[in-house]
DNA sequence: TCTAGTTTTGACCATCTGGTTAAACCATAT
DNA sequence: ATATGGTTTAACCAGATGGTCAAAACTAGA
């Protein structure tokens, strides 16, 4: 048994199913250009994965853990609030700017209206109520403004993942279609973010 | 010949293939079953539009253009910035909910790689940089923070438009897939992003 | 009523697509 | 060398899908 071969096999399957189902998505995505894009046959793909919904669900769910990482983590330190949170934006950005198809991907796959990936979701048992419960005692404790705390985590992850789900759009939009002017703007914005959402929230003095 | 007929079955097309279309896209929608939803055969469908191909670009360019209908009307008004930006936000999330599912739908198909798109948005000749301007001009004035107005611009955008695009995975994540509370929360947002906004970007008093 | 034009339909077609199968291939152990 | 067992391939299949067509059904004017 030739462990090194099955390996590699597999891995190319895995590398181009991720490749051609992000770029295309599930419905779009054909067996035969995966396969292509593997440089292998067809029939292998479904001799390593049953079914192009198991090859799916295997990327999907990789891809999605990698989306909602360590948000937990990221949000339950000891530092400051306002160190906090620009850890949590500039962190999360440059995931993005890593991996710019991914918002859009997951975006297209959670409205497909397959339950499927609300047993994934599930599995990976985030619970927000931990973020929730840390934004109420910074207001508690007078440091941010009184708000609904999912307010202020939607408007963070709106912030810094919209403008990757939308980057055709807003490229074209903002930029005349420049793709380096684009990514540059991204890469600014997290100060720019940061500097927003510490504006908005920030009781003390307006950290400029 | 008979006009109201003729009126009557395409506009149940229309009807029907928009439906379907923003359910589950260019790529997931199936001829037959727009024929179905409209309650006709399906060789109509090739009788008033040619092919696929042209029915969704007639319902594609039409839901386009109401996503991103009269943002520059409502943002270069004489009213202050304050009173703008609050009657834009405050619009704009009540479009989209009565519309739920177009942020997802126009993120989907922007984000298919087909250049058809881009010719759209072309011919509707939006103008960004009045926006930039007006933004700037405010700046000059010293109303608001000294900041590049495309990420004022973008951030709202993002605020408004993201939390219907990731609905499944919202509701799911902040209340427990309670569909309802959903609502209710995105009808509180609207006062809450304009806060969020103001307290942002506002050089005066905070506005609590 | 008859006729000409339009709308609607069922049957059909070529192609595509996910999936299967049987045979070939190949590294290893005996 | 040859038997073994996992790996890879070409050929094939059934069903779905976008699209076509000729005929039927309908409408309105002569």
């Amino acid at each position: 048994m030739s462990k090194i071969k099955k390996d590699n096999t597999e891995e190319k399957i895995l590398e181009a199913a991720k490749t051609v189902f992000i770029k295309k998505g599930m419905d779009g995505a054909r067996m035969q250009e995966i396969a292509n894009e593997a440089g292998i046959n067809k029939a292998l793909l479904h001799y390593y994965f049953r079914s192009k919904q198991k090859l799916f669900e295997a990327i999907f769910t990789n891809l999605f853990k990698q989306i909602f990482p360590n948000i937990i983590k990221l949000m339950t330190s000891e530092e400051p609030i306002e160190k906090k949170l620009k850890e949590f934006i500039e962190n999360y950005i440059d995931i993005l700017t890593n991996n710019p198809r991914l918002p859009a991907f997951i975006l297209r796959e959670i409205n497909r209206g397959v339950d499927f990936f609300g047993q994934i979701f599930r599995s990976q048992s985030i619970n927000p109520n931990i973020i929730f419960a840390m934004f109420e005692n910074e207001m508690e404790k007078g440091n941010i403004v009184r708000m609904n705390p999912r307010d202020i985590m939607l408007n963070i992850l709106s912030m810094c993942l919209f403008p990757f789900a939308a980057k055709p759009l807003m490229q074209l939009m903002l930029f005349e279609n420049d793709s380096e002017a684009y990514t540059q703007f991204m890469e600014e914005r997290k100060a720019s973010v940061t500097k927003f959402v510490l504006n908005a929230i920030l009781l003390k003095d307006k950290h400029l």
